[in-house]
Order: structure tokens, then C-alpha cells, then sequence
DNA sequence: ATCCCGAGGG
DNA sequence: CCCTCTGGAT
């Protein structure tokens, strides 16, 4: 199967079982969803959603977050991975939108990424949600489950996965392909022992074909 | 011990 | 390219 078939396979799956993708991040505006997706480098979306709202409630907005004391936000994101980084970049990040684009969140892949704790992943999450650019943020979960399944080939960094996957996804689909590709490896194609046994891509999967097909279950569970 | 919607710095 | 940051869940 090629990558086109294995893409056109899987896309036709998710449309039927899962055609309303989408983060699972909690926001209601775009400010919000900048600082969780901030937060969320290396955590879980959960964990994140457990300090959101009342950081939200403090900081409601980017001028108010962009006056805070790096210290106080620290107390709320405590129990998130890299805390003291992390507030750092939410007040660097709020500063620089107040006085390099007059608080209003830039809109390009390239202004966001001047900005403090914003990376290439945060700055195509940002385009692809709010202003609905055909831009593919890449994740650990999207880098595993695209060289698992076969959408990509030999990808060594995120960039390359990135570059892969726009080449085959029509334009109009990247946004929720983003989001069929993050929610599968969260809760099918997990890093370890991935759940192949419930899982509906078999007939498309690249690593399934090759290391699962022609072992038992009882193989599997050992 | 490994993983979670990475980013910054050397 | 490498390293560091750094808490909670499994």
C-alpha cells in the first residue's frame, strides 16, 4: 500500500468514526488557547486543563498577563512540566504581543515564533485553529503515529514529518488530520504497547504489517 | 523507567 | 547536532 493509499484509507476511517476532531485543550478565546498551548509542551492536555481556569481567572486577558509577576504565575502552573520556563515565556510572550503587535496575537507562522515559549508546533497550532491556515503542527503524537502507521518515511524531526504529511493531505483536511493523528496516538496508538487490537487502521498500518500480523494474541500480551 | 499537543540555548 | 528544563501519571 502506498502512502497516498494508506492516507486516503485512513482519512475515509476517521471521517466515518471521529468527524468532529478537535483539541481537546480548554479555551474560549484565542489568548486562552495560546497560553495552554504554551503550557502544554511536554505535559498532557489533562494536566493543563487541571490549572487553566483559574489562571484564566487571575490573567484574563494579554494586557493583564503581560503586567503579571512571573512568581504569582508560577503558583498556578506549579504542577505543570517546566513551570519556571514556562512563566517566564506566558509574561515574555504577553509583553512582546503588547508592544511588538499592539496585543493583538500575530497571525503568521513567522511573527509567532519571535515570540517567547512559542515554537514552530505552538505557532502552526495557533494558525490552523484560529485563522484556519492549512498549517500541520506536529507533536510527539503526530511524529510517532505517522512513522508507525506509514505516512511518513524515514522522518527524522518534526519539520520533516511536517513537510511529509502537507504533501498528501488536501489542504481543507489538515486541521482535523492534525487533530485524527493527536487523539488516535493519545488513546490507540500510545508510545508503548500500542493498542492494536481495537484499533481500525490495521488494514493501512505499516507497523502493524510488519510486526503484528502473523503473531498470536497470546504473543502480544507477553 | 518512560512518556506527555516543545522550546531555548550552546 | 546536543543539552536542559521539570511535575505527574503509568
Amino acid at each position: 500500500m502506498t502512502r497516498k493509499e494508506r492516507f486516503d484509507f485512513i482519512i475515509k476511517y476517521f471521517q466515518e468514526h471521529n468527524p468532529n476532531a478537535e483539541t481537546e485543550l480548554l479555551y474560549s478565546n484565542p489568548y486562552e488557547l495560546l497560553v495552554a498551548v504554551i503550557l502544554s509542551a511536554q505535559c498532557t492536555d489533562k494536566r493543563v486543563n487541571m490549572t487553566t481556569p483559574e489562571l484564566f481567572r487571575r490573567f484574563p486577558d494579554m494586557p493583564s498577563l503581560a503586567r503579571a509577576d512571573k512568581d504569582e504565575v508560577l503558583v498556578y502552573i506549579k504542577s505543570i512540566s517546566y513551570p519556571n520556563n514556562k512563566a517566564k515565556h506566558l509574561v515574555g510572550m504577553a509583553q512582546k504581543v503588547m508592544s511588538d503587535f499592539g496585543g493583538n496575537i500575530p497571525m503568521t507562522v513567522a511573527e509567532l515564533i519571535t515570540l517567547p515559549g512559542v515554537g514552530r508546533k505552538t505557532a502552526n497550532v495557533i494558525t490552523s485553529v484560529v485563522d484556519a491556515q492549512p498549517n500541520m503542527a506536529v507533536d510527539t503524537h503526530v511524529f510517532r503515529v505517522a512513522a508507525r502507521i506509514g505516512l511518513t518515511v524515514n522522518a527524522k524531526t518534526p519539520l520533516a514529518t511536517e513537510l511529509q504529511l502537507l504533501k498528501f493531505i488536501p489542504k481543507d483536511l489538515v486541521y482535523i488530520a492534525h487533530h485524527w493523528l493527536i487523539l488516535h496516538g493519545r488513546y490507540v496508538c500510545v508510545a508503548r504497547n500500542p493498542k492494536c487490537d481495537i484499533c481500525g487502521l490495521k488494514p493501512a498500518c505499516k507497523y502493524y504489517q510488519q510486526h503484528l500480523k502473523n503473531t498470536t494474541i497470546a504473543d502480544n500480551a507477553l
